[in-house]
This record gives structure tokens, sequence and C-alpha cells, in this order.
DNA sequence: CTTACGGAGGAAAACGTATTCCTAGAAAGG
DNA sequence: CCTTTCTAGGAATACGTTTTCCTCCGTAAG
């Protein structure tokens, strides 16, 4: 592994010309592969870019390029929960593009994110993604920054910036055919504060698909409450007690399915045998740790972080998107729906 | 807010300059408080950079400068739990300073990870934070990068760099003493598997504290296991049968401490009253979840990145660190072991 | 009236790379 | 032998800053 010693300047191009015998403009071609060069030429500039360990300088590529090969991406959630796998899908497909990421936290306050915008701006981010921790709408981050920008996991209020967003009414139907598919015929669905998009979306897309399926489960018997494991137990009484025969029960979120489950096995009730549970989120330290294990729906935030890359890139090469995209849910099973699974 | 149109080039200093009527170089020192000029001619300078909605361009600053303002956070913990809290600390350090931080998931590959280094030396990153998820000493990740490198919640095997750890010993001698100072007499430890270095520093901690106190519980009654709910679960019955009278759990994990939790409460043992119970990494969801809310053990993990942060400025301004340095842990007193709590 | 000095600002170099244009030499054709 | 045509590689420019050095002008001192 070649490489300069601890004190030494990195080697430029400039060095690695010098060792080659050869002008810098050659020295440049040989290793991009440009220009009319003899084969000698370019093996004996190769072999000293290897014996310097010579790595371009991006940002003097960037520099006269035009462009730095580098996007932001700003979240208001903390590197939390939500944040995290979508940053980590944008980053996968951005790195295959040899484009590296800023991931700037804003803590939710106003003043850091203009800080942060700023920042980005003066080191002349390509693109920026734009990352929350719920879905709603939020006011624009600014509309003639002239870098292309993409909402993901949020959408823009003040325009049709383009968007990408988990399927949460599909996410719903998901479950609700999955319990279905099991003979289940009476239900619940516990979930989070009706102010919340995700969670009205995810009440409708599980209403359609009992109308779809004829049962008599409607938007009134959706019981919003809060995203807690407080609420889950709390609701999960509630529901025994106002339907009974109940035989499955659907969660907005994994936190109330694992309250829900808590509550069932205090009262002595069956999962999944007397009651099907299924939570929503598929996050692995809630649904393992669960006993039984949580069947749930997951989001797969790392596809929605990827799509919101892809977008971004088709921006940058000046073929943008605009509106909202969705990127489909899907259902893994385990315990709580299937005896036979852990 | 000066903002250039959707599809214009950013302005640059020699906008600005030809807006003032004034040479680049004037301008530049205008903007940067250099040189000697007259008062209006410094207004006149920063009139025009406002209404262009000038920003200066950080890669040509960095190019001439040598050093780009920018630092690497190479973790291997999938932005998981450990690494999210020390890269926010980190960025929080540097931010201040001006500096931005690419951050880099090698999701625990050693190819990605040497790809991610050529990424981050090719864009002349002025130091490094190399991140773990567990304490255990690593290969160091390069001795002769010509870049300085800090260790954070890990360390290298093969030399003295710094390294910034929490304090587990530390940690387990808190959980002791509150333990004790509520009069608790008879103990358990249910912790994670032995090879984990954090769990034996935890536990010697916890013993050390228990022997000063003159109590008889030493390093044969620790119970390692799995760093699981399950493995909590199981081990409450063990403690519970081999332990007669036991009034305290020190847990080496939140999750092992919610396994305990739901097993106390199906025998019918009440928390606090009974047993009190101490959890270790004060993990949000975890411990507020829990009913009883617990105590537990907090690592600080933003300190431990805002201390290598620290140490990696100093290292880049030439002052450079070694050798192992500790940040201490916090107790978070909750319902677990004090009734009044929620 | 001449010289020295100080203040204000301009010109130019430098950072590391990619690219465009140009030149020198060789080969080929007449 | 002279002219044309390639070919291989060099020279120069540009990217956006900062900084050093230099120049010009006005004023004060001799």
């Amino acid at each position: 592994m070649p490489a300069p010693g601890p004190n030494l300047k990195r080697a430029t191009i400039r060095d690695v010309a010098a060792l080659a015998g050869v002008s810098i403009g050659t020295a440049s071609k040989a290793l991009n592969g440009q220009g009319k060069l003899r084969a000698e030429t370019r093996d004996r500039v190769a072999a000293a870019a290897r014996e310097l360990g010579f790595a371009p300088n991006v940002l003097a590529r960037g520099l006269l390029a035009g462009r730095t090969f580098t996007v932001g991406v700003i979240t208001t959630d903390s590197f939390g929960r939500f944040s995290i796998p979508v940053m980590l899908g944008a980053e996968d497909a951005l790195g295959a593009g040899q484009i590296s990421v800023f991931m700037c936290d804003t803590r939710d306050e106003p003043e850091r994110e203009r800080q942060y915008l700023d920042m980005l701006l003066s080191r002349r981010v390509d693109g920026l993604i734009v990352a929350g921790r719920r879905i709603e709408p939020r006011p624009s981050i600014g509309l003639t920054l002239g870098v292309p920008v993409v909402y993901a996991m949020t959408q823009s209020m003040d325009s049709d910036e383009p968007a990408i967003l988990p399927d949460d009414a599909g996410g719903g139907r998901l479950a609700a055919e999955h319990l279905l598919a099991l003979g289940r015929r009476r239900f619940g669905h516990i979930t989070g504060p009706e102010r919340f998009l995700a969670a009205r979306k995810r009440a409708r897309g599980f209403c359609d698909a009992m109308a779809g399926a004829g049962l008599p489960f409607t938007a009134n018997d959706v019981l919003y409450g809060e995203w807690s494991e407080a609420w889950g137990r709390e609701a999960a009484r509630l529901v025994m007690r106002t339907t009974p025969g109940v035989d499955a029960i659907f969660c907005g979120s994994d936190q109330i399915a694992r309250g829900v489950s808590d509550t069932l096995r205090l009262i002595g009730c069956r999962v999944p045998e007397d009651i099907a549970l299924v939570g929503f989120d598929n996050w692995s330290p809630m649904v393992l740790g669960a006993d039984p294990s949580l069947t749930s729906v997951d989001m797969c935030l790392e596809d929605v972080g990827r799509v919101a890359a892809q977008h971004l890139l088709l921006a940058i090469s000046k073929e943008p998107t605009h509106g909202v995209h969705t990127v489909p849910c899907r259902l893994v099973t385990r315990g709580s729906t299937s005896p036979g699974t852990s």
C-alpha cells in the first residue's frame, strides 16, 4: 500500500509528472485516458502514480469542473429512526456515482437549518436532499437556491418540488390483507395522533381494504392516541372492552404494538392464537424484543432514500422530476401472526 | 434573502468586485477585514456582496489554504445506536469551528472501509474520526495516512493513537452506589457476553464498588449471556431461583433490563418495591417505554463525540494527543428505582 | 521646491487539475 | 529533396480565492 509519510504533503500530479519525466498535462491525460499518448508513456505515468500513492485532489478537479461531486442531506430528525435508513439508502445510491454526502442535523431548529444551508451552498454542493421525520408538508427550504432539491420522508408545501414518500396507505392495506388471509374477521386499529398525516393514511388504507372485503370496519372505529407503549397498553384494554370477539389488532407503530402485546399477555390473551397482532415500522429492537416477535409493516426507508438520490441525480443532470412519488411498503411476518415463526 | 436565480451561476468575488468598482484583491480584503482600506470602500463591497448573495467558494479557499475545513467520520455501526450520538457530538464541536463532516458507514466490511478511506483522502479531509459500536481495540485504519486520526467508542490495537472511550467501569460503579444508597443489600448483575470488553468493565466497576462497601458480591456472581430481552427474561428467573432475598438487579443494557422487568411483572414481583432495577445505555425508547420507566446509566456518547472532535482539532493544529481518554457516565434516575418518579 | 513617507488600492502569483491549442518531429507522398 | 499529414506531447489557460508585493498619489517635512 503506497502511502505518504506521516508529515509529508500528499503527492500532486506535478510530482507524478516529474517522476515520469512528462509534463503535467500529459500526466493528466495518461491518468484519465484522454488524448493521444503512446502506451509506454501511459504505463510510465501509471507506475509513477502508484509509486507515489497519488490520488487526484477532488477539490481542484471540482473547481475546474464547476461541480463538487458532493450533495448535502439535511434532516430534522436528529439522525433518528426515520432519517438514518433514508440517509443510508441515499448514500448508497450516490456513493456508486462517486458522490459524497454532507450530513446535517438541524435538530428541527430553523436557525440551524439556515446555517447549514449557507454552509452547504458555500461548499457548492451539487444538490440537496431534505429529509424529515414526518411526511407532513413543510415550508420549502428555498425555491431559488440555484441547486436541485429533493424531499424525502417529507414534502414541500410551496411548490411541486419532487418528494419521495413511503406508501403509508399501501402499508395499511398490506396489514389488512395479511390479517384477512389468516381468516381474521373482527378488527381493531390502534394508532398515533390523528393530526399525523401518516396515521390517517395508514388508517385509510386499512379501512379501504376492509371495505373491499365487505367487512364493517370504518374510519370511526380507528383509535387515535399517542405513538407510545403506554397508549398501546391503555388502548388494548379499551378494544377488549368495546369490541367483543376481536381477533386481530393492527397498530400504527411497533411501540404501540409492544404496549398492546404487554396488556394482552397480562390479561391472559394469547398472541397470535386469540389475537393476531401487526405493527408498523419493522423497527428491529422493538419487533425482535417482543414476545412473540412482531409481524410488522416495513416502510423500506432505504429505498425511499435510494429513490430520492436517483431523482436528485436526474435533476443534477438537468432532467428534474416533479411532485410526489411513493415507495411501496412490505410486510414482514413473525410470531405475532404466525405461530410457526419464532 | 438575496439569492441567485434558479439557473444563474452563483456570484463570485469577481462579480462583487465589478459591482463595487474595485479590484478582486481589494474585494477580498474588504470582505475578510484585511489590508488597508477606506471604510467607505469596505461598505461598498459589503453592499455589493449582499446584493449578489455572495458566499465565498470554500473549495477555492481550501485549495489555497492547503486544507479543506472538512473531516471524515467513519463508523462500523451502520449509523446505529452508538455511533449516532457520537457523530452528533462530533459534528457539534466541529461545526462551531466551521468544519463540515463527511459521514461514512462501512457496514463493518473492510472493503468498504478501504474505499471510503480512499474517498476521504482524495477529498483531502483535514482529519479522521473512527467510530465503532464496541470499545474493543480494532486494527489501525492506517498509521501513515498523513492525516490525524482519533478513535471514538473504539481504539486502535496497533499504536497509541488517541482514543476516546466511555468510562464503563465508572458506570458500573455509579449503578452500585445508587443501589447501595437506596439501602439495597442483595444483588444480581445480568449482562451481555463475557467476550465483550464493555460487559467485563461494567461488571468490574460494579464488583469493585460492592467490595468497597464490604458486600460479598464477586465476579463469580455476574451472569453473562446475550444483549437481548430474551436473555433478560431468562436470567431473571435464574436470579430469583439462585439468589433468595435479592432486592436489586443491575443490567448491562436497557434491553436486558426490559426483559428482566417483564419477567418480574409476570411472577408478581414489584419494581421497585421488591426489586430495584438499573439498566445501561439510557436508550429513550427502551427506558421510557418500560413500566415502570427504567433508571439507567447514560454513557454520554455525545460527550464522547465532542471530546473526540476536540482531540482531533488539537491534532490538526499540530498538538496531537496520545492514548486512551475516558468520558464519565451519568446515572438517570427513574421509576424502576424510585417510586416517586413516573 | 524637493524629498520622504504614509495610505489606498491594484497586479500577480499560488493552490491542483483538466482541456484546448500548438509545436516539433517523423513518416509519407510527390 | 521538398511539402504535407500525422502523432506525441508540451505550453498555456481557466476555475475562485487569498496574500504578497508594488505603485500611485497626496501630504508633510526639510
